[in-house]
RNA sequence: GCCGAUGUAGCUCAGCCGGCAGAGCAGCUGUUUCGUAAACAGCAGGUCAAGGGUUCGAAUCCCUUCAUCGGCUCCA
């Protein structure tokens, strides 16, 4: 839920969350609202221009605030904060004199039922600010936002029965008319959105025309939580937690850590062909260098306290810049070698706070497909398309396409506590980020205020199984740290200069890339990806000879392939094959062995009878070469 | 970190108005040898997250801590 366009009060109030206003889209890239509305099917935004969606939003709304007419009914002195619809609902922020239970959400809802037949109207009122601060003396959350309205705003009211908010609208014509809905939890949010501010209780629903679109989007909630990477981790037996290693350290079985190099081993693959050079530079660093760096000063929350001997202090490693900074500074360097890109599956430590963990998407020990690219300026807009291409080729080989690349620059306000205090360079890189994503024709949407402490950046934003937001691929312009660390090489001239750097890490963590992709094929993995990839059925002990030898011949050809000898049935082995989403079954029994062939199953359900050995092996070879996304 | 909820066998869960710790699946053993998603039987498996308290007696009630889950905040 990144964007909450329809808001009622929130609407005055510009809060942090409405991070990517529509009227920022860049009217010079044709196609970037097509883009945009393609990807967002769920969870990403509402579409503001969409009649169909206003009208969804108008009736979540005013679910809403029959929600807060019921709670007022249960909860007399409550506060009330603000209550906008969002993708697929609407929620309200309470200030209640104790925490809901879930038997109270079912209470309200009840509520909100018989205030739903009475068919109340929503009633509009224009009031002035003396008289809304008047009506609203003993809500304070309301009287702030009423403060902070311009001088010369219309301030609005809706009643319905008993309820009134204050309020811009839209809202249907009366109560009968917010559908079918659902409260779906409780949760603590805090005002504003900001931490040093009260905590409310939200409360979360679902709203729908009809009972029918309600059921259908409750049960698409229950098929995402179905390839929630969490739970297919666990079945599939690729990686698990422990309590006894630590919070958000993840253990890789052996099918997970096959991913994990499998990815890793493309990926090294891949990025050498697009010139990058490996490099290492391995986990601990003296806190100094991240002085130096100032990440200690922008960054230091989330390192792992200090490690000290007698003599020095030390930090696990929370990122590389500054190492790598280190080793371009340990050589000299003519602009004939430029550009440098040096690359790291770096691993590094983060102090995550501990409610931020999530599975793989958010750990505290993680490898990232990180690198620094050092280019001149003339360099920099080539390199920059060249980082984004690299994002859509491995987009493409995954399949990836749901997401939103992000621009996120600074704001002034930030100058020298956030941000790097140079406001000519900020406004100067940011302009040549526009200008490459621009001349490359690439979509985007901005994101003032949220820019790396060094300078601009491209996220790739994507979406996890239960719609939460993460970034995948990061793309970060530095004009700072490069001259903090004194980075030079010698120019045409024989003059020293100060090189750009671009900080990429287009596949994110390997964590996060490997929960997401489990998340993005339900678990059922590319043929290449696969960590086991054929698994060979015989019908009766009779055949296992043969599944035996099958299996070894694929292995031999380096597939990675094993025969189920155990004492199941064939029909249980087919099932245990099909559950962990093994791409090929082979089931073998006598016509097989006798015609040296074998009874190709496919996950999906496909059969091939009768196939002969050699066709097989062509098949899979073929698929893994090629990457295929089909089998 | 904050608000709320939840921690019982490898997994999914029952038991929880205090009175002998249970089921299904998975595992092991045996029987079965079967043509495309679960054969049958037996066995084994738990300091009921950890620590403290109340009680004659605690999985069950109370407190603390830890972890996980749903959000918020933050982020690759």
């Amino acid at each position: 839920m990144l964007c909450r366009i329809v808001e009622s009060e929130v609407a005055h109030e510009r809060s942090r969350h409405y991070r990517m206003p529509r009227r920022r889209f860049r009217d010079s890239m044709t196609g970037a609202i097509d883009m945009i509305a393609a990807v967002a099917s769920d969870d990403i935004q509402i579409d503001a221009s969409d009649p169909h969606e206003q009208e969804l939003a108008r009736m979540r709304h005013s679910a809403a605030h029959v929600m807060a007419e019921a709670v007022q009914e249960m909860f007399p002195g409550a506060k009330f904060a603000i209550g906008p619809a969002i993708e697929n609902g609407f929620y309200y922020d309470f200030d209640l004199p104790r925490p809901l239970t879930p038997d109270d959400l079912s209470a309200i809802e009840e509520r909100m039922h018989e205030h739903v037949a009475a068919a109340e109207p929503f009633l509009r009122a224009e009031v002035s600010r003396a008289s809304a601060l008047e009506i609203f003396a003993d809500q304070p959350y309301k009287l702030e936002i009423i403060n902070d309205l311009p001088e010369d705003a219309p301030i609005s009211t809706y009643r319905q029965g008993s309820f009134l908010d204050l309020c811009r609208g839209p809202h249907v014509e009366d109560t009968s008319r917010i559908g079918a809905f659902k409260l779906l939890n409780v949760a603590g949010a805090y005002w504003r959105g900001d931490e040093n501010r009260p905590m409310l209780q939200r409360v979360y629903g679902t709203s729908w025309p009809t009972q029918k679109e309600l059921e259908d989007y409750l049960y698409r909630l229950e098929e995402a939580r179905k390839r929630d990477h969490r739970r297919i981790g666990r079945e599939l037996g690729l990686f698990t937690f422990s309590e006894d290693v630590g919070p958000g350290i993840p253990l890789f079985f052996p099918k997970g850590e096959m991913v994990r190099h499998l990815m890793e081993s493309y990926v090294r693959e891949t990025q050498t062909r697009y010139g990058y050079q490996h490099v290492w530079t391995g986990h601990l660093v003296k806190e100094d260098l991240y002085r130096r760096s100032g990440h200690l000063e922008h960054y230091s929350d989330v390192m792992f306290p200090v490690m000290e001997d007698e003599e020095q202090r030390f930090r696990l490693k929370p990122m590389n810049c500054p190492s790598h900074m280190t080793l371009f500074n340990a050589q000299l360097h003519s602009y004939r070698e430029l550009p440098l890109r040096f690359a790291e599956f770096a691993t590094l430590y983060r102090y995550e706070k501990s409610g931020e963990l999530f599975g793989l998407m958010r750990v505290r020990s993680m490898q990232m497909n990180d690198a620094h690219i050092y280019c001149t300026e003339e360099q920099f807009e080539q390199e920059f398309m060249a980082v984004i291409d690299l994002y859509r080729y491995y987009f493409e080989v995954f399949a990836i396409d749901k997401f939103v690349m992000r621009l996120s620059t600074h704001h002034r306000k930030g100058l020298g506590k956030k941000y790097i205090d140079n406001e000519r360079l900020w406004l100067k890189t940011e302009e040549m980020v526009r200008r490459a994503m621009d001349n490359g024709g690439v979509p985007y949407v901005e994101a003032p205020d949220e820019a790396a402490f060094y300078g601009p950046k491209i996220d790739v934003q994507i979406w996890s199984a239960i719609g939460r937001e993460f970034t995948l691929a990061t793309n970060q312009v530095d004009f700072a740290v490069p001259a903090r660390f004194d980075l030079v090489y010698t120019n045409r001239e024989g003059k020293e200069e100060t090189p750009l750097c671009i900080h990429r890490a287009p596949l994110s963590t390997h964590e996060r890339m490997i929960g997401f992709l489990i998340e993005h094929f339900a678990g059922a993995f590319p043929v290449w990806l696969a960590p086991q990839q054929v698994r060979v059925i015989p019908i009766t002990n009779d055949h296992n000879g043969y599944a035996a030898q099958l299996a070894q011949q694929l292995q031999a050809a380096g597939v990675r392939a094993e025969a189920d000898l155990s004492s199941e049935r064939m029909n249980a082995k087919i099932r245990d094959a099909q559950l962990m989403k093994t791409p090929y079954m082979l089931v073998v029994g006598d016509q097989e062995m006798a015609n040296n062939t074998v009874s190709l199953r496919k996950r999906n359900g496909e059969r091939v009878n009768s196939m002969d050995v050699g066709a097989f092996h062509a098949l899979i070879k073929e698929k893994i070469e090629s990457r295929a996304l089909t089998l």
